[in-house]
DNA sequence: CGGCTCTTGATTGTCGACAATATTTCAGAT
DNA sequence: ATCTGAAATATTGTCGACAATCAAGAGCCG
């Protein structure tokens, strides 16, 4: 029913006891993602530490986790840079996402119940009619799309694969898509594509349901890549 | 030329400057791997810190990176708990393998230069030289399959692919193979095996060296299932 | 006797200071 | 003027202590 991006179990988001290394991951994902920081710049720890007033530790901890989602690189006794985009960086991610958003594809066909299912598709129709009363606001069309790839990852019931493409992986792509303003042209394909994906899913055939997917994400790769060319000149 | 067990960019085990957290995640990852401490038992920080002589600080960072590779799993302010292993567990682990090992081989296929191909190529004849004088001893065989694996993962060329793969998944990998006893019968056979992989990749047909590749994994995987389950009675 | 609450004990999360390492600056020589 | 080398500076890695939180057991009440 809502909206809400939801998260793998070992995300912080809705972990009872929210620590302070989890709020600064948050707030820091938040950061690089939207571009405060600006991509490949170096990140100073006791800088960091006194503008969200905590120690090194809890920002240590964070930073471990950045680095983990790619959002940052580390170097021994060097410091930590924001990830730089980059065209070679999209196709490597990408070619990862379409080969385990499909595998989740064939998994959630198998492991979805039906009542899931529908709420999946409940979903989408609400998520037509919000985007059609708001033309041209990005933000929606943007977090029903997450929203949408997040339960079918979820569907596939499979831990490790949730951990990778939500905890990991999704960050990035997300960067990739704010950063390069990713918002207008593809909403309305997006929706049918997502509409056909699910209805495989709902007919419990997962090949059809992988095959679907694996071409709604590289339909999406195409566009990132044009747009990422056309930038760059 | 070496039989050492290559491991991807941003593992500590060829990082100039050593530090205390990147010894101490080498040798926890080890006992854990190897079985030293028990499969579910909890971890406790103090402990470890007074066992290895070292603070809490380098300790705690080598935990974050351990429950990144699924050797253990952490609860705030419960503390840090050894991963159980488990059926369900093996299969959702293998399910990605064959699907990333996969997406490794097409990679590799398009990607490694001749001259890796034949270093590789030359490294299996050494592992059957060297398995066939010291006949039994399960070490080499293990050691032998994990440096081809990770040949081809490091041909892909992608690093998201490699980081996944060998510092994410791959322990937990050698944690079921070790913790399982799996070593003897199946040697000869994942020897042929790998030679047609590689014989794939060397004719540049990624296709097949994908197939062959999910079908080698498969088979690893139902050897270990067995096993899990006769042991299991 | 069983179940609940509170207290006690231990563990984890956080802090500030120190040590080790990398980067920058500046003086001197070619 | 450029390059080399060493001192100075800043940053990261590590340490020990404190605060916050959770688990276990004693005590009380129904």
């Amino acid at each position: 029913m809502s909206t809400i991006v939801m998260n793998s179990p070992q995300s912080p988001m809705w972990r009872s006891p929210v620590t302070a290394a989890d709020r600064l991951l948050l707030e820091i994902q938040r950061t690089i993602v939207e571009g405060e920081i600006e991509s490949g710049s170096k990140i100073s720890e006791p800088e960091l530490a006194r503008k969200f007033n905590v120690s090194r530790a809890p920002l240590r901890e964070a930073l471990a986790r950045l680095e983990r989602c790619h959002l940052i690189e580390r170097i021994p006794n060097a410091g930590a840079r924001v990830v730089k985009l980059s065209t070679e960086g999209l196709l490597a991610l990408y070619q990862i996402r379409e080969e385990l958003e499909g595998l989740a594809c064939r998994l959630a066909a198998e492991n979805m119940d039906d009542a899931e299912i529908q709420q999946v598709q409940e979903l989408l129709n609400q998520h037509l009619d919000t985007q059609r009363v708001r033309e041209g606001e990005s933000y929606y069309q943007e977090a029903g799309d997450l929203d949408f790839h997040y339960r079918v990852i979820l569907g596939s019931k499979n831990p490790y694969l949730i951990n990778m493409l939500c905890d990991e992986l999704y960050f990035l792509v997300r960067m990739y898509r704010v950063q390069l303003g990713m918002n207008g042209p593809r909403v309305s394909r997006a929706f049918d594509e997502h509409k056909a994906i699910i209805n495989a899913i709902a007919n419990r055939d997962g090949e059809l349901a992988d095959l679907l997917m694996r071409r709604h994400i590289a339909a999406s790769r195409v566009n990132i890549e044009l747009k990422l060319q056309q930038l760059g000149k």
